[in-house]
DNA sequence: GACCCTATATTTAGCTT
DNA sequence: GAAGCTAAATATAGGGT
């Protein structure tokens, strides 16, 4: 006699698929009821197939509808940590935003004081040495669009 | 080596509980992935313990869901099938008791009949075989309420 | 095809490290 | 207390009825 040697992958025999689907299903419902009662926890199973019209459930249809009902409360819960999580992200990026754009007007404005200087002192203004504002604006441009971004990636 | 002689009931032992249950835990996961692709079914399990603080899954956390609502689904569409169910039985019922009275107040009309036949006849009114219309209200309304006692399950 | 049987594969309790 | 080991228990594929 050849006996089993599973190769883990969809039965095509129908009547194979079928018989080993009821036995399964046995071990499965067995395997839950032992978990919950030897470990003292809840839990459940669902299973849909064509072999029989409704689906099957353990503990039974009440037991399985607490379990799923607490699953979906702690879904619902995380729901609600992303959002925060979100919108604390969105504020935090949204502070940061301005304290850059605060910082950038003032870099800008010790530049032209700068810019100012070096003209009073009527040295020549070499345009290697002294900083573009155009170039400054888009910098600033730049990292502004860069924190945008990272926001958007939490809407 | 004394080995395992399984007595199916909660474990006691802290540590023993944890080992067990994360063992038999990846042993249940194991058995709904194996149903799963033997069978080519739908099939899910939710598992809760205070070993982790969120519940664990299989196949994972959208897989469960999708099976959930089907489950979901069809317990929506059993309450409605049987509040037509139960909408039926009520017309029943309430068909039957307008029967239930007509039929009564016929067999009252008969029993009137035969007592004015009785007397008509001239022969001596004998308590015991003429039948008291009182006792025949008595049991017409209790055979009502009967009725409406067995249409009150269904409220 | 459903149900039982049993050889074999798989799971797991109790140890050990 | 996690991770690995192994004997024993359990699940089940394949076969028979």
């Amino acid at each position: 006699m050849t006996r089993n040697r599973v190769t883990l992958a969809y039965l095509s025999n129908d009547a194979a698929r079928k018989t080993t689907y009821k036995k399964r299903k046995k071990g499965l419902a067995k395997k839950v009821s032992e978990l919950t009662t030897l470990c003292g926890i809840e839990a459940c199973a669902v299973v849909f197939s064509s072999y029989e019209p409704k689906p099957q459930v353990w503990p039974d249809s009440k037991g399985a509808q607490q379990v799923i009902a607490r699953f979906q409360d702690t879904l619902a819960l995380d729901e609600r940590k992303n959002l925060n999580q979100e919108s604390f992200t969105r504020q935090t990026i949204a502070k940061v935003s301005v304290q850059l754009k605060k910082q950038c007007k003032e870099n800008r404005e010790k530049v032209m004081e700068l810019a100012l200087f070096q003209c009073v002192e009527g040295e020549s203004l070499d345009d290697k040495t002294i900083v573009d504002l155009d170039d400054i604006d888009c910098l600033i441009q730049k990292n502004i669009n860069n924190i945008r971004n990272k926001m958007d990636e939490f809407v």
